[in-house]
DNA sequence: CTTATGGTATATAGTAACTATATAGTCAAG
DNA sequence: CTTGACTATATAGTTACTATATACCATAAG
């Protein structure tokens, strides 16, 4: 790694080194990021092929979010001590950016399995279904509160979602009470729920559900959705169930895949008991 | 999720809501890529707590680098099965990402162990030194060739490095074989190197070399490091060892580091073999 | 020896996606 | 009815390029 560097390379030919457009680098030298190793009487740059070590150190540095300006204050005064430390910022750095990406992977999976789900199901259809046992992260209690309170707990949802790293791409419902739903007061949710895919450390915001649930799609505006609910619990009658203990609700489409509320796809989940089991 | 949403939010509380300046969301007003879903008759914006969901979206989709332009071709044109192909588009290319994010994982992770042994060592030192079984990746053969070939096959390098996504961080080094060496033409080197790690899939541009080496290390110039190799053949011969079959040379110390070229430091290591061993 | 071709340089303007600033109108509480 | 915190628009600035215009330079072919 020594005699052959005496080639020096022109502009040109270091951009393509270092797959980037030529005038990225006047651009570096300009700022004071990345200059020449000489230039000759007549301007022209050359550049020693070991400067793209430094140049591939930039890239990593910016990629990780430094800005130029930054990686220029460590360029101007290197030493292994500095460099060193760098490292040990930007390891930190990374390590959340990996995670972030897993995150989004396991989102985007995530989508791709709803959508898929949701072009196989009649929305007209009703059915009773065995689910099983399923996590779900809840929100603060928001029964009876008022939309000011309701968009504070909804924020502070979001914000824990975010920060603690659960957001799983699934589709944020409303669940509601046994004892709400038989007052017909369909949409006074007790909590916020996001389905989580492992059963992560107990947490009490952590809940599993699973049972029977008569399945339902309620379409087009959610004003209208008290009639759903009314034809919905009417089925359950005609099928001689009772109202389990929670109602599950969410979204199928929604604002991210259609244009107008009067396309807009809600999925209800009444967890049932049969009649039968009261008996006892 | 449906009641509820009775209330909107101002522009302040939505910002806040999607952990952004509100500025952005007059921004994205502008462009048309994400308008609030009413307006009064003083200008004032109303958001849905829904419109979260699709804030969310092209948040995804501009970090995994779809152009804002891009996303919104998308937005006017909603569809369950645009989604998904647009879905299945970014799951390739987050995967792609994640690798890239692992190989910088891997290569800070390389700086760091680099820099602490570096920090280590009393350049001044020569000793022998048992090496344990080691990958390198290979270049073409460069033996006797001129700047403007070397400055190809280098260039195929770097490529190959980065198109097969085996840069490991550490240095590229030049290897040396024994006939050269003997020759005196220290720099006629044979190969360029990059330490590879782990013994991948047998592959004819990866090597594996181990055995005694005697180490030592040039400091200064790369013009001069024919003086460091005359120092380290004398030793040999005091050491009463033959050198063995190649010579290994990278950077410990670089552009990357330091300011000026007197105070890069480069290692050297001779593969060794006693006399003894000769005379079978 | 000229000329064509392709490289180099500088200077300047444009771009994306914000971000900040200046100015003015609005609202709600005390 | 004022104060302070909000809203709005318009405009300019920012970062890290990227493109364009113009001119200079180098080499190879005719």
């Amino acid at each position: 790694m020594t005699d052959k560097n005496i080639k020096y390379l022109t502009t040109g030919e270091f951009a393509k080194l270092c797959r980037v457009n030529k005038q990225t680098l006047f651009y570096y030298d300009q700022i004071g990021l990345l200059s020449p190793m000489l230039k000759n009487e007549k301007g022209y740059r050359y550049y020693s092929i070991h400067q793209l070590e430094l140049f591939t150190l930039i890239t990593l540095l910016k990629d990780l979010g430094m800005s130029l300006h930054d990686i220029r204050q460590y360029v101007e005064h290197k030493s292994p001590e500095k460099f060193l430390s760098i490292m040990h910022q930007q390891k930190e750095k990374v390590a959340k950016q990996r995670m972030e990406i897993e995150m989004k992977e396991n989102m985007i999976d995530a989508q791709i399995e709803l959508m898929n789900k949701a072009a196989r199901i009649d929305f007209d259809q009703v059915s009773v279904e065995r689910l099983p046992e399923q996590t779900y992260y809840l929100s603060k209690n928001i029964e009876d509160i008022s939309d000011e309170e309701f968009f504070e707990v909804f924020s502070d949802f979001v914000e824990e979602l975010y920060k603690l790293h659960i957001d799983t791409g699934y589709p944020i419902g409303g669940l509601t009470k046994r004892e709400q739903v038989l007052k017909g007061e369909f949409t006074n949710y007790s909590y916020l729920y996001i389905k989580q895919l492992h059963s992560q450390k107990d947490n009490p915001y952590l809940k599993t559900i699973k049972g029977d649930f008569l399945i339902g799609y309620h379409k087009g505006e959610d004003k209208k959705i008290h009639h759903t609910y009314k034809r919905l619990l009417s089925e359950l009658e005609r099928l001689n169930l009772e109202l389990g203990d929670y109602v599950l609700e969410e979204y199928i489409y929604d604002t991210v895949v259609k244009n107008s509320e009067e396309q807009y796809v809600t999925k209800i989940m009444m967890q049932v008991r049969s009649k039968a089991d009261m008996t006892f």
